[in-house]
DNA sequence: GCCACAATTGACATATGTGTCAAGTCTTAT
DNA sequence: ATAAGACTTGACACATATGTCAATTGTGGC
């Protein structure tokens, strides 16, 4: 056995503290990641952070390390999944506003205001931001649509999704469920078949 | 004369500190409205802030009566202004992107932020963000849209100005200029006629 | 049983922020 | 010229944050 079982004493690990600090992104900002409330609310010694990483600048790099390549690849993959029609592949781009393992609204928006200080996030998130426009501008033409159009639809899909986030709009699931239908609608400008609608609705029935 | 001129001696003054506190607040969110940087900013001493204000509780409030009934205002107006037809309406709509003194992005987009841990203030941008929508869907409704329809168009645009902020896009003017009726071809369903696109861009006109 | 090492701890040094207060300095009205 | 009032200032007391370090405490391997 190479591999020895953790130890009792052990009670911080870099996951631990990282997981603290992700809460503490998502509900209050990056301003809110310190070590010290870390500390109190996982009732560890402040100083203990240390020792599993070197500063609080290692720490955020960690944070934004976990998030990249997440909700961004995970949009484009649902993007580029083969649709029959329009309104069937818009139905998978809406998968993501209803399954969090596909796009964290939250995480999404507290990364962004982070980055409203932080030029080099900044930077990342912009070029997350184009993969993803082009992602669904390049659906749209698929499908036909005149360049402009396109790239206007594509960018009121994205807008949409982070206004959402930025809102914090909390309808019932079911609510919100129904509503996509009349999204696709409008980002197609064509309603969806009942087929379509309906198997978007079984995809994300109750399990 | 009984309005004496103001005298030199004054170099602070309430709106100085506030005009400095929404800079911050614009640029680098409401954490950093704190007292010593606007103090070092304004190169004056830390401690003259205390004779405009109680404390910075009251500087805060100061700036939320601010926001309060500007953005909001300016954005039901221009939703209620007569129009001949649904483009004419969306364009009055679209004012507000192009026009900072009815729409202010950054600041909107500061405010919500800032809301994100402040429950009472939250509830002010609850309270603005439903007679916004309220205001467009009601022109949704006045041109013969379905309730169901009206609402989720009316959140798209919504959505779509909150987001346009929250991605920071900053295409240039004439380039917006132009994009805006692609969006109002978007949210109408039927291209503007080329009359309604001219008198909207002639509003827009440099001066 | 005891050693080595992983992990934790408390004390220290330092920075930045808030808020109070008594003393000082201009400016204007008399 | 001088007093009143408007505004500014520096010193003090305190809170919260970061980061370093030497000393200590458990745990598993021998």
């Amino acid at each position: 056995m190479t591999r020895p079982a953790p130890r009792q004493r052990q009670r911080g690990s870099k996951d631990l503290w990282l997981d603290a600090a992700y809460e503490m992104l998502i509900s209050e900002g990056i301003e809110a990641v310190k070590i010290m409330p870390l500390a109190k609310r996982l009732n560890l010694t402040r100083t203990g952070f240390y020792w599993f990483f070197k500063d609080l600048a290692e720490l955020h790099a960690a944070m934004i390390e976990r998030w990249q390549n997440r909700n961004t690849d995970a949009l484009v993959a649902q993007c580029e999944k083969p649709a029959d029609s329009l309104c069937a592949a818009l139905f998978h781009v809406m998968d993501c506003w209803l399954d969090p393992a596909l796009f964290d609204g939250r995480l999404d928006l507290a990364i962004r205001n982070w980055a409203r200080n932080d030029a080099a996030l900044l930077a990342r998130v912009t070029a997350a931001d184009s993969r993803r426009i082009e992602a669904v501008r390049d659906l749209f033409l698929r499908h036909g649509f005149a360049p402009e159009q396109a790239q206007v639809r594509a960018l009121t899909v994205m807008l949409t999704q982070i206004g959402y986030s930025s809102m914090d709009i909390t309808e019932p699931r079911a609510e919100r469920l129904a509503r996509v239908q009349h999204y696709v609608e409008l980002f197609a400008g064509t309603p969806p078949t009942p087929d379509e609608a309906a198997e978007f609705l079984a995809r994300h029935a109750p399990a």
